[in-house]
RNA sequence: GGGGUCGUAGUUCAGCUGGUUAGAACGCCGGCCUGUCACGCCGGAGGUCGCGAGUUCGAGUCUCGUCGGCCCCGCCA
């Protein structure tokens, strides 16, 4: 029987007859299989062809197995001489211990003697070898992902977001939340994210829109009263991409009523550990709470990596009493002085330090300061001794610590050290691979857009502002609490929620001070506010990143590699070219026209 | 929308200030080998240097455009 490499199905090499059935997984073969009749079926991994015996690395979902090939069977040695990467075979045989044992793999203590083989398929010589590591480039693993999702790693990631959607139902599901599907056709929203159309063709000129999120289908299934509601749901948002960011990705939408924010804190903790306990991670509850303003004054970031342990501090008083005539000014001007002391650190060459100071100007801020104590004040800026000690004093310094400061705006000070502060190195190995989870509470209910010129919503129009704050919604927008809050990992959001807006009055009052006229609140909410009219339950929710989450669990950086088939961060699908063009006859069903 | 970076055998890469026949490793093909597991040894094939213009006596190398990968800013309620 001729063994091509043509792609096309093969004979069976012994033409038995007899269906190979297989009895167990290569990669699930042990010691305590000795002796047993076995039949694998799987890809060829690897062929270690000696002459007279034969060596096939056959590899199934659950991993490797050692196949041999030997010369008391010549003609089936021959067969096997004939085999090559990625074939796709059925192997019976029996289980024996190797004489010597191969430790880098589970299977390592045993083989299968082979007596039977089938040839299912054979394959082309593939463009990369599967093998761990790739070596491929993305954009050809991406191109012919089916053969880079045969990759070992793969399969445990695939694997992986498995359990991690079971875990995730299984905890929800004990903890009395029903797991309810939402549209995926549904509404544009003119808040947020730009939506993915799909053209109506029954009501030409009108649009559905593929969801952003289920917001407000969850809020309404509280509004129907079933309390606790949860959905691994796929979301749309057509911006760009990054590295943590598809078009289309998963979260875990979570939504219930009658909680208030402590206990929603503890449910969503237990998920977390639930969770993280796949890739054996150790979670320290309660997670810690921070507000919005302390984490931007302190972390300069919403969302802080806590790894690293770095503080920052406002000199602001310190820095208008000294010489400088440069710090002087700044803060006259209303600017802010604030400083990253980093311990330790004093040593840092010249070229380190301008490469920070590069940094810092890169993210608008005009310079970098930096001050050491060795062997008299070493600094970027010329100032008296004096005012060295003051600022020293002020910091509590040691003699090897280095100091960063920044005189800008408030905001560009507190965005570029914070942004030093989240690269810094963390020698510490142990540290890297803590998991510091925190909430960030308290964020601001509206943010000011400079291309609308107007006040949109930092988390969405459906968040209750704080209590307290209600005052100002109409006179002072911009100093408004919201009932919102982030979970952060280690300086990534893995979730972000609030509590509701449950009073159909207050609601209308939110969107009017979003600039939304009636017509459009009518239009696009109508429906809403005449749910919340019929007796709204208090409630509030949160949505995770269900991607972020396992690729974290996974320790990846990038949500590509948890996704089955990704795009690029151009939108593009390499393997099936999507998207791509449609008939003219498309078009005019749906009554659409090309703009030139 | 903007910035950075990369694109050279099937693959990952090297290729100096522009200069004769574009290299290596892995993979692939053929041969040898009875215990390999990064098998080894011998031999061989394999290139529109992403694509298109331009500069030049001469372009893988320089310039511009374009397509594509990755990273970042904007954007992402």
């Amino acid at each position: 029987m001729r063994i091509n490499r043509s792609g096309t199905s093969m004979n069976n090499s012994t033409e038995t007859g007899t269906p190979l059935k297989r009895t167990d997984y290569c990669g699930e073969l042990r010691a305590a299989h000795e002796g047993r009749e076995v039949v694998l079926c799987g890809w060829v991994h690897k062929t270690r062809d000696m002459g007279h015996i034969v060596f096939v690395d056959l590899r199934d979902r659950e991993g490797l197995a050692q196949v041999v090939f030997q010369s008391d069977r010549p003609e089936l040695a021959e067969e096997a001489k004939r085999l090559r990467n990625e074939f796709v075979v059925g192997v019976r045989g029996r289980v024996r211990r190797r004489s010597a044992v191969n430790k880098d793999i589970p299977t390592g203590e045993v083989e299968v003697e082979a007596f039977e083989l089938r040839v299912f398929a054979a394959s082309k010589v593939p463009p990369f070898v599967v093998a761990d590591p790739p070596q491929a480039s993305e954009e050809l693993r991406l191109k012919y992902r089916y053969l880079d999702l045969r990759r070992p790693k793969m399969q445990r990631h695939i694997r992986l977001r498995h359990e991690a959607s079971l875990a995730v139902r299984n905890y929800m599901s004990r903890n009395g939340f029903f797991e309810i599907e939402t549209p995926i056709l549904a509404n544009p929203t003119p808040e947020g994210a730009r939506d993915y159309l799909v053209p109506s063709r029954i009501y030409k000129g009108r649009f559905y829109a593929l969801p952003q999120s289920p917001q407000q289908f969850k809020q309404t299934l509280m509004i129907s009263g079933f309390d606790r509601y949860f959905q691994i749901v796929r979301c749309f948002r057509d911006e760009d991409l990054r590295a943590d960011r598809q078009p289309e990705f998963t979260q875990i939408d979570i939504e219930t009523s009658f909680i208030d924010r402590e206990e929603f804190f503890t449910l969503n903790e237990g998920l977390m550990e639930a969770l993280f306990a796949l890739a054996g991670g150790k979670v320290e509850r309660p997670f810690r709470r921070l507000p919005y303003a302390e984490a931007m004054e302190k972390y300069g970031s919403d969302k802080p990596d806590l790894r690293v342990p770095l503080e920052m501090r406002d000199l602001t008083a310190v820095g208008g009493e000294s010489s400088s005539e440069i710090l002087k000014a700044t803060i006259a001007g209303g600017g802010e002085l604030k400083c990253l002391l980093v311990p330790g650190a004093g040593a840092l060459s010249r070229g380190q330090l301008d490469k920070l100071g590069d940094k810092a100007k890169a993210l608008g801020a005009k310079g970098l300061v930096w001050i050491k104590k060795q062997d008299g004040w070493k600094s970027s800026l010329k100032m008296a001794d004096a005012d060295f000690e003051m600022i020293w004093a002020a910091l509590g310094g040691a003699d090897t610590d280095l100091a960063l400061l920044v005189a800008d705006k408030r905001d560009t000070a507190l965005k570029a050290l914070g942004e030093i502060r989240r690269a810094w190195p963390m020698e510490d190995a142990a540290r890297k691979d803590r998991l510091e989870f925190c909430w960030v509470t308290d964020f601001p209910l509206f943010e000011w857009n400079k291309e609308e010129k107007r006040f949109v919503s930092m988390h969405h129009p459906f968040t209750s502002p704080h209590e307290d704050d209600l005052g100002l919604l109409e006179t002072e927008p911009d100093k408004v609490r919201a009932k919102a809050y982030d979970l952060v990992l280690n300086g990534v959001e893995v979730g972000g929620g609030s509590i509701r807006i449950h009073d159909m009055d207050l609601q209308r009052r939110v969107f009017k001070s979003l600039g939304l006229t009636d017509k459009e609140t009518e239009e696009k909410f109508g429906y809403f506010l005449e749910a919340l009219s019929f007796g709204a339950p208090p409630h509030g929710g949160i949505a995770f990143g269900f991607d972020r989450l396992v690729m974290l669990l996974a320790g990846e950086e990038s949500i590509r590699e948890v996704i089955p088939f990704p795009k690029t961060t151009s939108a593009l699908d390499l393997m099936t070219n999507s998207p791509s063009a449609v008939t003219e006859r498309q078009l005019e069903e749906l009554g659409l026209k090309l703009r030139g």
